[in-house]
This record gives C-alpha cells, sequence and structure tokens, in this order.
DNA sequence: CGGCATCCGATATGATACTG
DNA sequence: CAGTATCATATCGGATGCCG
C-alpha cells in the first residue's frame, strides 16, 4: 500500500491483500498445517508464493511457525491469537460471500 | 483471481481486491458522490485507477452509476443494494482493524 | 467535468531447478 | 520435507495528454 490509513478498513485489507491469504487463513483456522499439507490444499499455489505468504503473516503476527528438529525435517503454521481474531472478523464477509456467491459467479464467470 | 472459488470468502475478497475499493465503498456507503468529490476523498488515487474501479465496481453491481445529461457533465456513483450489503459485511473487518490499527502499524510501519 | 488512450515502471505471481 | 535461487510473466498502478 504506502499510504497511511485512512480508516480500520483498508489496514485490515491490508494484512489479507496476497492472493491466496485468506484460503490460508481458512486452511489454518481449525489446525496446525505443515507446509507440504498447505501446498495441498491451495491447488496452484507455487511453493515461493506459499513461503512468501507465510513469512509476511508470520511477521504480521497473524499465524505461528514452529519448526521440529527431527530427522525428518517438520515445521508446522497455526494461527496465533492475533490472527484468529482476525477470521472471525472475516467470517461475516465470508457468510456474504457464501450467500452471493452464484452473483458473483455470474458477474465475474471465474474458471 | 481466474481461479474457481473455494469459500464464499475468497469470493468476497475478490469483490474488494483493487487498491483503492474499500475505500470507495467507505465514500459511498451513506451519499451519492460525483466523480471529482471522489477523486477527493481518495487524495492520491489517479483518473485512471478511478475510472478502473468505478467500472469494475459497477460491472460487479456493487455501484450504481447515473449519468446526468446537462450542459455540465455530471455523473454520480452511489451503492447498490448489493454493494451496501457488502458494506455491512465489510463492517467487522473495519472494526477489527480500528481496533488493532497501532499493532498492524507496527508490523507494517506504513508511510 | 468526466472521462479515455498510451506508455512506463513497480509489484505480484508463477515455473523450474536445486539444496540441507 | 521444507524450503531457496533464478528467471520469466502478468497484473497493477501512475503520469501524461487529449476529447466531448
Amino acid at each position: 500500500m504506502s499510504r497511511p490509513y485512512v480508516c480500520g478498513l483498508d489496514a485490515a485489507v491490508d494484512m489479507i491483500g496476497g492472493k491466496w491469504k485468506v484460503l490460508l487463513l481458512w486452511a489454518m483456522h481449525d489446525q496446525p498445517r505443515r507446509f507440504g499439507e498447505l501446498r495441498r490444499l491451495l491447488p496452484g499455489i507455487s511453493e515461493k508464493v506459499l513461503t512468501q505468504h507465510l513469512r509476511e503473516m508470520a511477521a504480521d503476527q497473524i499465524v505461528r511457525r514452529e519448526a521440529f528438529d527431527e530427522t525428518v525435517p517438520r515445521v508446522e503454521y497455526s494461527l496465533s491469537e492475533f490472527g484468529l481474531s482476525l477470521h472471525e472478523a472475516l467470517r461475516p464477509l465470508g457468510a456474504w460471500g457464501t450467500q452471493h456467491m452464484d452473483r458473483i459467479a455470474e458477474v465475474r464467470a471465474p474458471a
């Protein structure tokens, strides 16, 4: 954005600006997820972008990253309290999207 | 996006993806606004982007465009019922942003 | 006043190959 | 498995000038 926030709304939107962030939020909202797991849950996302988004969201304190030093590398990502509260704030928007999905698909006609 | 919606949330986010769309939503939520008025309300936006966003939002049936054929050109933009319902769905997110503005500014440090 | 056309740079996203 | 590095592309946003 690179501009002072005019209201809380664009500050909030700034946190979910990435192409896949709300989906990541959704994927992690009820359980921790591993890197490869998230990749499978978001078909089409590249490893690079997944890494970038997770790093940004961690920097934003929305997600927690926990690395386990075992024989097989394992990293788990989960929502922080802050991230959970963001997810809660997004629920009405999600409900709105679900409710009007048909209409949205009509005007947008995504693949 | 060019990808089928996985849940209502990313469908909704798809509608507010533009850099200034939530601000436009906010600017119009309580009264119709003229083109030049919106430009003044969103310092920094270019005419081109303003035009593009308004056209997209009109195509998305979020805003209504009304052109008056008078001696002086006049066009008014206002939220449709659909746009108003979207604005309502965004309120918790706006409240979240307002509530955590300090923290967001901390991790993001915008201009 | 309310646009549209064009060009340009910045940023976001993606494909592929390689590594600890 | 969980990344990193590099290269390429796409989309977004901005500046400028012109028009009814």
